[in-house]
DNA sequence: GCTTCTCTATGACAGTCGTCATACTAGAAC
DNA sequence: GTTCTAGTATGACGACTGTCATAGAGAAGC
């Protein structure tokens, strides 16, 4: 997460997820998100003039585009890559974070913004579920491409997420890996026999 | 989720978890759980000396019991247990509550309150690790009851919660159900692999 | 009858929140 | 030089929040 000079209206954006990611929507406040991202606090009103929900909005669909590009430097990444290569690494990229940094920083902005206002703003939920579209849908495309048939990428690739995503859960609540590791290992096999048909055809 | 006449305690205790589960722990006001409890507020102070902290533990620590207790009911209601099944049973509490009641009543408790309070209060971050522990528990008895090798008993509860918490997320934030009804679909499969140990034996 | 204890009622406190109104700076347009 | 506009600064507003202090009901004990 290297931050370039990038104006103050991306630094908020940037700031307001890593806020949101660690601390939830409703206990992230503006003057909090001004303060991290070092802008000015009479620029909010003028960028977003939607208020809050606007922030909080572009940061959960940021967080999706970061993700989804993370995806894709995953798989540039990997010489010989395999569904359990992808979940593997994608579920590395948050046990090197605990490992190192700690588990301060957080977990899923776009988990954190769901349960926070999936009902108090409409909006809000719409940018989660368009942030998760936006991360499956790369998944499920490489997934095709390692030879997983094309009706079952897209369901295994909603697994891989979902899995990802209640294992960062129970990791934050534990402040052990334990269920991310966990998760890689029990699920790698089955990912990996979905992309090799079994050799005697689908009889049964 | 029938309420008896139970006492004002209890009542907010079981308020705080819907409504935590709902709107998340900081959108959720002491006033609201009393009001959503028709409890007396001047016996919030009496009951919960600890103040809110308190209150969301134990909601939290309600919900863990009470998710341990649905899968003793869930094993009691199967003729013939299988891996499968239960997830299946599991997943199904929540396809059928966002089917008939809709979405509005939320996610997980013990999902929010680790996404809103992990950091900010620890007692409530290990309230949350203990609940998932206690649910864990009953899960990976019964997987180990049909058959699972006792090495890999806990490890799957441990999948098999991480990809329920995760398909509850999505669910919410697309409102359908189709992350649920995908990971049960999907995972099945692996469950029931793993209690029916491979005819030829353990040779690779 | 009096005390004691549990439970309830009510109002106020200090703090924080998101929002908004107003005014200032800097630079480009022409 | 004037005008316009994007961006910044600052302070205040009302509406909350959790917490607390104080006082009252009402049964139990004896």
């Amino acid at each position: 997460m290297a931050e370039k000079e990038r104006g103050p209206r991306e630094r908020m954006v940037f700031s307001a997820a890593q806020l949101i990611r660690r601390d939830g929507v409703a206990a992230t406040g503006m003057r909090d998100v001004v303060a991290h991202a070092r802008a000015p606090r009479g620029s909010l009103r003028h960028y977003f003039p939607g208020g809050k929900e606007q922030l909080v909005n572009e940061a959960v669909d940021w967080a999706g585009r970061y993700a989804a590009a993370r995806v894709a430097r995953f798989l540039a990444g990997m010489p010989q890559p395999s569904p359990s290569g992808l979940f593997a690494a994608m579920a590395a990229q948050w046990i090197d974070e605990y490992g190192s940094v700690g588990f301060e920083a957080g977990g899923c902005p776009v988990a954190a913004a769901t349960v926070d206002c999936s009902r108090a703003a409409e909006s809000t939920r719409e940018a989660a579920a368009a942030a998760f579209a936006r991360w499956t849908a790369p998944v499920a495309r490489a997934l095709a491409d390692m030879g997983v048939p094309a009706a079952r990428a897209e369901p295994l690739a909603t697994l891989m997420i979902s899995a990802l995503e209640g294992a960062i859960l129970i990791a934050r609540a534990e402040r052990d890996v334990r269920a991310l590791t966990t998760v890689t290992r029990e699920l790698g096999p089955l990912l990996d026999a979905a992309a090799t048909p079994p050799p005697d055809g689908p009889t049964t």
